[in-house]
DNA sequence: CCGAATTGTTTTAAGCCTAAAATGTTTTCC
DNA sequence: GGAAAACATTTTAGGCTTAAAACAATTCGG
């Protein structure tokens, strides 16, 4: 039976005329366990990246971007794709040219844009590494059967939906 | 009608006799959208925190570890509970002491051990970011009803699980 | 009891990351 | 055409983060 004061809140909150104080605790469990996870499964990802590849993830995410990209990409593009500031990508960048697994050029048409791209060397490398990843997302992953993970993409997806609308909210 | 190799996959997988290379491409679509979700809504946190109180994510990571442990916690306590290297906390802590909000001694018992408490304004700070904080957390994922929580919630324990067993393969 | 592991923390070197300001380029629109 | 707005990138200053090495204190096993 509920109690009395719930029995308000779902006025309050159908009428939407008083502002209670509501409890979203749930919801802040789930944000921490999200973050867990995710903290998780990206230091070990990254630590295998070191021991068997000598790379750190950033590069390695930056370089999974332009193997999707065969005639290259701007830093905005990279930027907005990798959800990291202008400046970040100008450092990785600068550090994958110089290691030689990236090129860089300025536009033809636009002189204000980089367009970068794999390198031989680079793609070569990626391949290698992006191989060998993907076994240990899989590892990873292990215990979650395939209903899991169309359930668990499902909610992911609807998550991402949320939070988009809600940074659209604050920053329109 | 499934082909003919996805059935002498299918007997592999059950036999675990050949090694096939498998498809394990979902799992890695999971794992991605698992990413941005995470970076999206800790960027929109990272802002928040930033523009209404002037803090960082970390440091405000940090005071909630200790706020919910009113004796203290060691160093490597909040190194384990935050899920980050050891010598990161110690510069977060040298600089929260530095700003007050962080008091730092030495154990009595053992003289390795360094114990940090939130001060009497670090508290008051705290809980007073805590509280809008979590409402911003209730806005994010707004969309979600408590059927759909509650789902995330039992899929990313699963999740969890299967993470740290993974690990554990790896680093006995 | 004492040397050897273990544990807790700090230091170091390098790289990552952000927000904001600065720079150079193109587009817009009067 | 030219000023103003918009855009792409870089720079700057500061903080975060890691892995590995160094240091300090405790515990363990003989």
């Amino acid at each position: 039976m509920p109690a009395v004061s719930d029995c308000i809140d779902m006025l309050d909150s159908e009428t939407k005329a008083v502002e209670t104080p509501e409890d979203h605790a749930e919801e802040l469990r789930l944000w921490l366990r999200l973050l867990t996870c995710t903290t998780l499964i990206e230091g070990e990802v990254r630590g295998r990246l070191r021991q068997r590849f000598d790379v750190t993830l950033p590069r390695f995410d930056l370089m999974a971007q332009l193997d999707k990209a065969p005639d290259g990409m701007t830093l905005s593009d990279v930027s907005k794709r990798m959800m990291v500031s202008n400046g970040n990508v100008t450092g990785l960048v600068e550090r994958l040219v110089e290691s030689g697994h990236l090129d860089r050029r300025t536009s033809e048409t636009d002189r204000r844009v980089q367009v970068i791209r794999l390198t031989k060397l680079g793609r070569a490398e990626f391949r290698r590494m992006a191989a060998e990843h993907e076994t240990w997302i899989a590892d990873l992953f292990a215990d979650l059967s395939p209903k899991d993970v169309r359930e668990l993409m499902r909610l992911l997806a609807k998550t991402k939906g949320s939070a988009q609308k809600s940074a659209a909210r604050r920053r329109p």
